[in-house]
DNA sequence: GAATCTTTATAAAATCTTTATACACCAATA
DNA sequence: TATTGGTGTATAAAGATTTTATAAAGATTC
């Protein structure tokens, strides 16, 4: 993919300038729109390869317009947002956002973060085998190895990795988590969550008390990833 | 690929006489079912390189035999059928058929879509007799050996043991084996299950209680390891 | 009627859920 | 700068439940 275009959503003016000025030093070409609606039409009428997408914006919710978004487009969201709502952070990403920065944000941050979203749209096939490093899941046999061994995984274990290892680079919420792999009605047991996923760290990680695998996004909930960098 | 082995599956005695002389005279070798349920038998007892289905069968609907077959088998799946209507074939084809012929046929032209199909697919060549530790079954002749020693086994056993051996190191769930081995009414019968894995590791297992062999995946199925690493 | 399959009953093991406690982090306070 | 309390996460281990193992009795088949 040659010089990405990205999609930004955003009603200030000077963030628009900044983000522009970035991106275009990096190879991006880049769209604007100040408004919600704006930010749709262009979308539409050029599906960017990303959309960066503020959630305040003065003419409708950015969770709204992330909704109407994910009805058709696929590629990556990142959402930037003030800092002190983080429960808007955690809608956006059960709505469908795969990433988010909060404001004020380093600009180094922002580039990785554009690029290991692209990055792993383009892994996002149905590719039987999966390989980790030292970790390797087969979805098709069903067999995870750790350092060519042969682990041995629950049930709910396994569906959890599964989960996390598809949505590689992803911040998954709790209650998204909690949703998929126990039902709608467990949405509060986010101890569960925290028992499994100390399980698995225990047999994927090298170092479960320093995990490279499973991490946590504290006040939100976890990021599976794939390969450091 | 040698000789590859193709499966005909269909109820009229004269076109399975037919394909049989065909075949064999360009060096194909041959196994034939008359019935749907005998075919999903053979094919996971015997995995052939091709399947020749015929879709009018008497006992089951071929579309469903054929949905079935696809659950786990790769390799080719050519339909012959009377009916040579559009909705037949685009149903055969979604189904996962590999090809559709309407009967009568020529025969140097199914000839030509058989190899076509066999050269689209790489097959894993068929063994006939295979040896896992202290081990053995010879699926030509039904022979199991532990040890040297001719082991008795029950139909049942046999063709479980073979079912598992065939699909070394897959997960193979419970209610696939039972469908596979007692047929479709039984899913939920784990208990038959049970029982003859108890038989089978009485008698394949070098420690019953700590198989090597047929390894339990609690809450999913069994696994059948063949090598140790 | 011997071999095999099916069913039943119970024991054992594996897994999941809950509880209790410790830890890390951050902000407000003194 | 140290202290305190609050929030969210980590961890082990006990308790509860589900799944699997096992033997043996009852049916069925050839």
């Amino acid at each position: 993919m040659n010089n990405p275009t990205i999609l930004i959503i955003d009603d200030e003016v000077q963030i628009r300038k900044l983000l522009e000025i970035t991106l275009s030093a990096n190879d991006f070409r880049v769209h604007e729109a100040s408004t919600g609606k704006e930010g749709l039409i262009s979308a539409a009428m050029h599906p960017p390869d990303l959309i960066l997408l503020d959630l305040g914006l003065p003419d409708e919710d950015g969770q709204s317009i992330l909704k109407k978004l994910r009805e058709w487009y696929k590629a990556p969201v990142i959402i930037l947002s003030v800092r002190d709502n983080e429960d808007d952070i955690i809608q956006a990403l059960d709505n469908g956002a795969n990433d988010y920065l909060t404001k004020p944000f380093r600009t180094g941050e922002l580039l990785a973060r554009i690029r290991t979203a692209l990055r792993l749209v383009q892994n996002t096939e149905n590719v039987p085998l999966r390989e980790y490093g030292s970790l390797s899941i087969d979805f098709t046999s069903r067999i995870v190895k750790k350092n060519q061994e042969v682990l041995k995984l629950t049930t709910t274990e396994y569906q959890l990795l599964v989960l996390m290892a598809q949505n590689e680079g992803r911040v998954l919420t709790h209650q998204f988590i909690l949703k998929i792999i126990w039902g709608p009605s467990y949405l509060e047991q986010s101890q569960y969550l925290r028992v499994f996923v100390r399980q698995l760290r225990k047999k994927i990680e090298d170092n479960p008390d320093q995990p490279k695998y499973i991490i946590t996004e504290s006040g939100v909930g976890y990021r599976f990833v794939g390969n450091e960098k």
